[in-house]
DNA sequence: AGGCCTCGAGTTCA
DNA sequence: CTCGAGGCCT
């Protein structure tokens, strides 16, 4: 049945109009009509599309009220990898920042650059794709390539606009912001959740975190989320300066903090910073910093990237949250390798949204130079917002019975010797039988980047090596469902998971089996140059240490290490015997061989890159056919010259080695405007 | 030889 | 996130 045009414009005109009132009582906090006359236009809205379905549009208002259920999350690639920013804790850093950006960008020091400074609020960084206005996508950082699709919780939101007011920018625009929770929120829902007997959140960011996260859009609907943005990003900057950026977003009908500020000279950027430390317990949201960025897009430009954060912006981080504890004991642990690693086991307190009881202290160096003894009155924090971290001890509280760890002689596991080698900081157990690197090699085999075994976790792990089952990595591919199903804890069900899942990783690529393997200094990076190099396992366990330092990237360090495990006759006996048992590793399908933009081509990088990292264009070479190197020879066939090209540069037109910029090079690669 | 950058390995709690 | 250490550039 056909929509009549004149039904068909009154839901546009109601869909327009609710989306405006939306935005003044939302975003601007200044309603221009009573709650009973909104709800009276929403109403007929939901009537009107309740009648003729097919008038729902995809900015409808009424699309905010969440939708059934999903069974998981899919993924969404973001148009530009969401990178991380450089920190900074104190002013002096700012300074340090300042006189780097005018360095880079090649301005004199005596130079008064223009930054905008914005708050940085605690909650997740989520990312809005807008195809001609309209909201297509919204995802979470994720691990800044690829985010989760959390599209359906996020049109919960009332301030995210689903369609751009005005200014609309033609194509893909992706948004950039801060999903959070307001204070008083968060309060209303955990006692919501309290009385419900429910679990309550540690904090603001979990809470916002758990209902960004939510399968069901009803619940994220009931939750009231809150968003900033911060950046707008289009295939070509669609603005000279950030500042314009933000202007523009606000035009649209994003909610931007009010609070950012565009800030004359990197004093007035600390007063800035230091004023919103004192301030900061004024805002009904959490902010953890202010993240200060260089205004003029053609500067950001020149300052250029290291790795994979911006030169030209730095997040100030406010002091973390603090608290103090006791000592009880330090205990050595043991880990896959065989190193010692002194953790301190402290009485329980909460910190920063949970309670913390153990934190590591790396080494016996780093145990001395903070001088923590068992007894200690100490600082703990959070690194990181994760990682508790011992800060410092309170030597005024001590009472004198404090003791001092000493490493242990003998492995705590095995109770074999234990040895801190020459020129090394770490304590080692050598007994390569040590019951903690049994366990731990097969739960590193079965670790995500490797073999990625699910139900393979350490729980598990135990229980088999406990049982005897299993020895080593190659013994679980012997496992059958019906010796598992008589372990403890073991039902059908999961039995049949476990099984299933070792049964799947029978065919890794070599790469993934060459790092699970674990041989000391091999790396998931190492181990993919070394599969690609070798392409077999055949080759692999013929290569002596001249052919593996060949290898670029790998030193006699690594070379020795890995001819090392290739010659001896306990590694290669558990290879051999994973091939028995039916692990195939997969041979690297030689690029090479199947054509590309650099078939057969050496290819080295020099300078910054602005459209990807220095890692990311070296793999694309690769799946080019090509090969990327680090140093300039008469076997190069070009070099790609970034910002500020280094000395490789001035190497390669002496040797008359072509060279290329980041466009032309992308453009070869088949990647233009990438 | 020294500095920078990347990589490896260990770690916490819910 | 942390530290230590390997590899490569200057």
């Amino acid at each position: 049945m056909a929509v009549p045009k004149k039904i068909a414009d009154e839901a546009k005109k109601l869909r327009e109009k609710i989306n405006y009132h939306n935005y003044r009582y939302y975003v601007l906090d200044s309603p221009e009509i009573s709650d009973p006359e909104y709800d009276r236009l929403f109403r007929r809205l939901v009537e009107l599309e309740g009648k003729y379905p097919e008038l729902v549009s995809p900015d409808s208002p009424t699309q905010r009220v969440g939708a059934a259920p999903l069974e998981e999350f899919g993924s969404v690639r973001h148009m530009f990898p969401m990178l991380s920013l450089n920190n900074a804790f104190e002013a002096a850093e700012l300074r340090e920042f300042d006189r780097r950006v005018k360095t880079f960008a090649d301005l004199p020091q005596d130079e008064v650059v223009t930054y905008v400074a914005e708050l940085k609020i605690d909650g997740l960084a989520t990312c809005l794709r807008y195809e001609d206005g309209l909201l297509a996508s919204a995802a979470t950082r994720g691990d800044g390539m690829v985010g989760e699709d959390v599209t359906q919780n996020v049109k919960t939101i009332k301030t995210i606009p689903l369609r751009w007011l005005r200014g609309a920018l033609p194509g893909t625009v992706e948004v950039r912001g801060e999903v959070y929770m307001q204070r008083s929120e968060f309060e209303r829902i955990n006692k919501e959740q309290e009385a419900k007997g429910e679990p309550i959140f540690a904090n603001p960011r979990n809470a916002a975190a758990g209902s960004v996260r939510q399968l069901d859009s009803r619940i994220t609907a009931k939750r009231h989320l809150n968003f900033f943005a911060y950046e707008l990003r289009a295939a070509s900057p669609p603005f000279p300066s950030h500042w314009e950026s933000l202007e523009c977003l606000k035009r649209a009908g994003f909610p931007v903090n009010p609070h950012s500020k565009k800030i004359t000279g990197v004093e007035q950027v600390a007063a800035y910073c230091l004023d919103w430390q004192e301030r900061q317990s004024e805002l009904d949201y959490n902010v953890d910093g202010v993240v200060v960025k260089v205004n003029d897009v053609a500067t950001q430009d020149r300052a250029g990237w290291v790795s994979r954060s911006p030169r030209w912006a730095v997040a100030y981080k406010f002091p973390a949250e603090e608290a103090v504890t006791v000592v009880r004991e330090i205990q050595a642990s043991v880990g896959r390798t065989g190193v010692l690693t002194p953790v301190a086991i402290m009485d329980p307190v909460f910190v920063d949204g949970s309670t913390v009881q153990r934190a590591t202290l790396h080494n016996e160096d780093e145990l001395r130079r903070k001088d923590v003894r068992i007894g200690d009155t100490v600082v703990i924090r959070k690194a990181g917002d994760v990682i508790p971290e011992v800060v410092r001890v309170l030597p005024e509280k001590r009472t004198g019975k404090e003791k001092k760890f000493t490493f242990p002689s003998k492995c705590p596991i095995c109770g074999e010797p234990v040895v801190r080698p020459e020129g090394e900081v770490a304590h080692r157990c050598l007994n390569p039988a040590c019951p903690a690197q049994v366990r731990g090699n097969i739960e590193h085999w079965g670790s995500r980047n490797a073999l990625n075994i699910d139900h393979l976790g350490e729980q598990t792990v135990n229980l088999l090596v406990a049982e005897g089952l299993v020895k080593d990595v190659a013994d679980v591919y012997t496992l059958t469902k019906e010796r598992v199903r008589d372990l403890e804890r073991f039902a059908e069900k999961s039995a049949d998971n476990l099984i299933r899942a070792i049964e799947n990783s029978r065919r890794p690529p070599l790469a993934k089996f060459i790092f699970g393997l674990g041989i000391r200094h091999v790396g998931e990076h190492v181990a993919d140059v070394l599969a690609d190099h070798f392409g077999t396992v055949e080759k692999f366990l013929q290569a002596s240490a001249e052919d593996l330092s060949q290898v670029p990237e790998v030193g006699p360090v690594i070379a020795e290490s890995v001819a090392e495990y290739v010659r001896s006759p306990r590694s290669r006996a558990l290879i051999e015997k994973l091939l028995r048992v039916g692990v195939e590793p997969q041979p690297v399908r030689s690029a090479a061989a199947k054509g590309g933009a650099f078939a057969g081509k050496t290819v080295v990088f020099t300078g910054g890159l602005s459209t990807m990292t220095r890692q990311e264009a070296e793999r694309l070479v690769k799946e080019q056919g090509g090969r990327a190197s680090s140093s300039v020879s008469k076997e190069t066939d070009y070099v790609v010259a970034g910002d500020k090209p280094g000395s490789k540069y001035d190497k390669a037109v002496k040797l008359g080695v072509s060279v290329l910029s980041e466009q032309e090079f992308l453009k070869k690669a088949g990647r233009p405007g990438h």
